[in-house]
DNA sequence: TCTAAAGGTTACAGCTAGGGGAAGGTCAAG
DNA sequence: CTTGACCTTCCCCTAGCTGTAACCTTTAGA
């Protein structure tokens, strides 16, 4: 298939694939004679692999671990169990540090009651260091 | 005082400095007769709350607003207002984002008890549809 | 058969918000 | 006089793509 149909089926764009393969990540496909890509049915499954991990905030690097292990099927879990572990840390900790900034960001939105600069409260709020300490 | 001051007084880099006069977002100072940037007491205040917004996770080009706005002391709050309420809302999708994201994780990170790659549950639902829809 | 649109190819630039490092000029202390 | 700390400009690097230009191939319609 081209490259247009592998990303119908896969929900993935045009430029991304040639992205994916650039960086290594999707192995350089067989070319037809016109020089374009010629994809298998097995690409769809790994480029729909490779959505899902995204769709996960899984970066790049961590997916490509991912894919590779997959072609030794006698390989442990560890590195999937790892690298999903770490994601979900990162995950919680961004979490609890958008907590605190949607905290101080409630707080200045609800403090200006004035109609000009000169009075304004979030202005005021922000240059001196209360607001966030 | 030169850019060092600047940078130890403001809490920020010197390479952040020079990178926010590049984008216009601070005005160039004068120089010295050997070249070297001069700065006023008043660019400790400006950029002090430049990081304060940074610390808000506001854009560079929302910052950029705030502090031309102040230019004009009789201009309305409404830009002010808007500023924050957006990266306010911004920051609650964010946050609405990654606790699907996280539900996904934690999920996924409790299901395998295999040992071995062809057996991992993990795997398994990254491939299948179920784990995101 | 000619032509125009649609789709393929490569390569380069740009986005955020800076960080790293090279190559060279300047200044103060010992 | 030299050494080290600081200043300058310049360009490349990050992640994960997206946009654009220039060019080639295929396909459908007049």
């Amino acid at each position: 298939m081209k490259i247009s149909e592998l990303a119908l089926a896969a929900q993935v764009s045009v430029k991304t694939i040639r992205y994916y393969e650039q960086i290594e990540l999707l192995c350089a496909p067989v070319r037809t004679d016109n020089g374009y890509r010629h994809y298998q049915q097995k690409d769809i499954e790994t480029l729909i692999f490779i959505r899902r991990c995204r769709e996960l905030n899984i970066a790049l690097d961590d997916i490509k671990r991912l894919v590779d292990t997959q072609q030794d099927p006698k390989s442990s879990c560890l590195l999937v169990d790892n690298i999903i572990a770490e994601q979900l840390a990162r995950i919680q900790q961004t979490q609890r540090e958008l907590a605190l900034l949607e905290q101080s960001l409630a707080t200045l939105a609800s403090c200006c009651k004035s109609h000009q600069i000169k009075d304004c409260s979030i202005l005021q709020s922000l240059k001196s260091p209360s607001v966030l300490t």
